[in-house]
RNA sequence: GGUGUCAUAGCUCAGUUGGUAGAGCAAAGGACUGAAAAUCCUUGUGUCCCUGGUUCGAUUCCCGGUGACACCA
């Protein structure tokens, strides 16, 4: 049987080296699988692979999207398995992925229930609402439409209730309808190999990451990305501390993020308040991520 | 050398009119079905610097010590 090889583990465990060898020993391209690997224009903050290891060994799904697309676990659980199928069918008997995005690994491995995805233009108001109106408005409308989701998601988690009655209102059915947690047979195996490394090893990494990052010239790529900050492609770790500097630099004045609990961490007037900040937010979703699959019990750990 | 102020959680600091204490940050744990590097939830016992005194009882008041800072010589 085929045989798809994923390698997974927390941001700056050791993904690409150890799946470059992989592939190398198997004849395989490399399958990333990283949400903002995806993203052409951006490079130095989210740790893609260099250019002599991108020409050693052929990769998939990196700078492959605009940053104004939005993308999402859906579209990638079609193209990656579109891809996977279409590389089998050239022969391949082993293929390697590898990547940190969880939920996009559980989209291939599992597959998603066929919720609608999102319709922007709705999404877009909700939002308005959301910041306007706080959870509370929002939850209730939910709770008639769909009560069913109203006890079972994290109805504090302004986004997910966003998601659950954008799904109503698009629909006119219920978003816990659409839901039914089975598991898609993929026609191949599976086997998921997890890197993991003592904590504190990790966090050192990570530290030296963020501070080569901006010797490589983080600043300059997050200077070309300003006119895009909205898009959900910048919402990510390594480019909002660097806006949020960039911001003080101009001059302009802090304003404290407005959603629920979410950290009020003043403005950063320093770079080196920012690498700071881009080290423990760094931490912080590596931390997130051993989260995820601690549960998993598929995961084949190993030590590197 | 003298005088004064301070010493409390990993850090910055509140506080206890004497009944052994709590915020922010850090840290840890968790959730997750088309934004997932996103978003959200939970968790605070620490010789209250050390010795001695007063007191039923001292982290709190008093004596002395140590350290830090400030000012005066």
């Amino acid at each position: 049987m085929k045989r798809l090889l994923i390698v997974l583990g927390p941001t700056a465990s050791g993904k690409t080296d150890y799946s470059i060898e992989l592939a190398l020993r198997y004849g395989s391209p490399v399958i990333s699988c990283d949400s903002r690997q995806i993203y052409k224009e951006m490079t130095i903050g989210t740790a893609v692979p260099s250019a002599s290891q991108l020409a050693a060994v052929k990769h998939y799904f990196i700078h492959t999207h605009k940053v104004t697309d939005l993308y999402t676990a859906g579209k990638y659980e079609i193209e990656a398995l579109d891809l996977i199928e279409r590389l089998f069918a050239q022969g391949h008997e082993t293929l390697v992925m590898a990547g940190g995005s969880g939920f996009y690994i559980d989209a291939v491995c599992n597959g998603l229930d066929d919720f609608p995805p999102a319709d922007l233009g709705l999404r877009e108001s909700l939002v308005r609402r959301l910041g306007e109106e706080g959870v509370e408005s929002l939850r209730l409308e939910l709770k008639s439409l769909d009560p069913e989701s109203y006890e079972t998601i994290d109805i504090a988690n302004g986004q997910r209730v966003v998601r659950a009655l954008e799904v109503c209102l698009m629909t006119g059915r219920k978003f816990s309808s659409f839901k039914t947690a089975s598991v898609r047979k993929r026609g191949f195996a599976i086997e998921k190999i997890g890197l993991m490394r003592p904590r504190e090893e990790l966090y050192e990494r990570i530290d030296r990451r963020v501070v080569q990052m901006i010797d490589d010239g983080l600043v300059d790529e997050v200077k070309s990305l300003l006119p895009y900050r909205e898009y959900a492609a910048l919402q990510t770790v390594g480019y909002k501390e660097i806006f949020a500097y960039l911001d003080h630099c101009a001059g302009k004045e802090y304003k404290p993020p407005v959603s629920g609990q979410h950290r009020n961490d003043g403005p950063v007037t320093t770079l080196d308040r920012a690498v700071e900040l881009i080290q423990r937010n760094t931490r912080h979703y590596a931390k997130r991520q051993m989260s995820y699959w601690r549960r998993d019990r598929s995961i084949r750990w190993i030590s590197v």
